[in-house]
DNA sequence: ACATTAATGGACCGTGCGGTCCATTAGACG
DNA sequence: CGTCTAATGGACCGCACGGTCCATTAATGT
């Protein structure tokens, strides 16, 4: 009976103590250099433990990557709200870059790193991290329809299309930052992003 | 004496086919699913050989980042020649795209994703992939610089930064290529880059 | 030709790791 | 209170993997 669901308050309390440790470690040292008994370590859990929650260490690794989303989408969920005005728009762009800098530019986007880590070695884990990347685009996307919903925006523009180039504009950037040790490197891509969204305007 | 400069024209052969074969198996099962005695194997080489010119497994890597970002960048240089016109910019995008769509959307950026799982733990590897950005950025900055000579950019439009954003469109698109298994999410992608690019022509 | 160095083959080693197993304890529920 | 299941502790296993070592063979240079 594998990867079963904890029943007892303890044991959900057991099986989010793993999963967070696994993300931890995932975060500083990566999926390959994350080993279970690093996890079992911080978790203060034992093996058994980890295979009673878990079937095996790609569940666990598809348990991290839902987390890691969940995790990355809640701390936006604030912003995501403000996303059909300007200022909102900037006050998010803002606050990704800020990250970046209080992170010194190290590891990227938790869920675009993970992706690299995990898409081509198992399929499911790819399938959790598209649906991260759908809803965190969603999220733009809704913001830019309220703007056209408004009158804000001209009418050939196409918020899909805008929302899916902000998205890559937020996931390349990250990855020059993390490559270049450089948070500037986020900025200038989203202003990217930004000056395509304003140039769809309705009054330039 | 570690990480050997082959002197013998065998000897550059045989490094030569080490790097090879690890380059093939990093890009076919990941970083983390390559094991040496793989590319022993798939190398036709003895252990002893892949300690005679590689230091050790990260120094192996390193190489291997360097091999790729190499090829890479070779496979675009033709078309890094005509970025200076806008059918050469589009030509070279199409390539990007056509090129997904052989690979079945499998795998996104060669450089990227390396960068996702060498950047962390070695800072080696990380610079030497951040070179190779740089020089890819460099193409693009300078296809556009032609143009601006030519005075087909308006005087306020900045070719480092749209080279930039270009650049951060063929990598966040090639994530959501990979992650989505769909070589359309990069279409879009550079379009955005292409239309910013458009926009900044003195007559549109 | 001969000395010197490069290149090679492959056995060998220690261990870190994923995974299994079983015995024991805690808790839910009638 | 008694029973049944969930939860836990941790010893144990097998092996794949990175890395070492030494003996042997091929080139190179003078």
């Amino acid at each position: 009976m594998p990867s079963a669901q904890p029943v007892t308050v303890r044991g959900r309390a057991t099986r989010e103590r793993i999963v967070r440790a696994a993300a931890e470690l995932v975060a500083e040292r990566g999926v390959a250099g994350t080993s279970l008994d690093a996890v079992r370590a911080r978790a203060h859990a034992s093996k058994s433990q980890l295979y009673h929650y878990f079937a095996d260490r790609d569940d666990l690794m598809r348990a991290v990557a839902r987390a890691v989303t969940d995790e990355v989408l809640g701390g936006q969920a604030a912003l995501f709200t403000q996303l059909d005005t300007v200022e909102g728009l900037r006050a998010w762009t803002d606050a990704l870059v800020t990250l970046q800098q209080a992170r010194g530019a190290k590891g990227g986007c938790p869920i675009g790193s993970l992706a690299g880590q995990l898409a081509e070695h198992d399929d499911g884990a790819r399938l959790e991290l598209a649906d991260g990347l759908d809803r965190w685009e969603s999220a733009i996307r809704e913001g830019l329809e309220r703007m056209a919903a408004r009158g804000e925006l001209r009418p050939d523009a196409d918020p899909r299309a805008l929302a899916h180039r902000t998205l890559t504009a937020v996931q390349g950037g990250l990855l020059l930052t993390q490559v270049r040790r450089d948070p500037h490197q986020l900025r200038t891509a989203l202003d990217g992003a930004l000056a395509g969204i304003l140039g769809a305007r309705t009054q330039p």
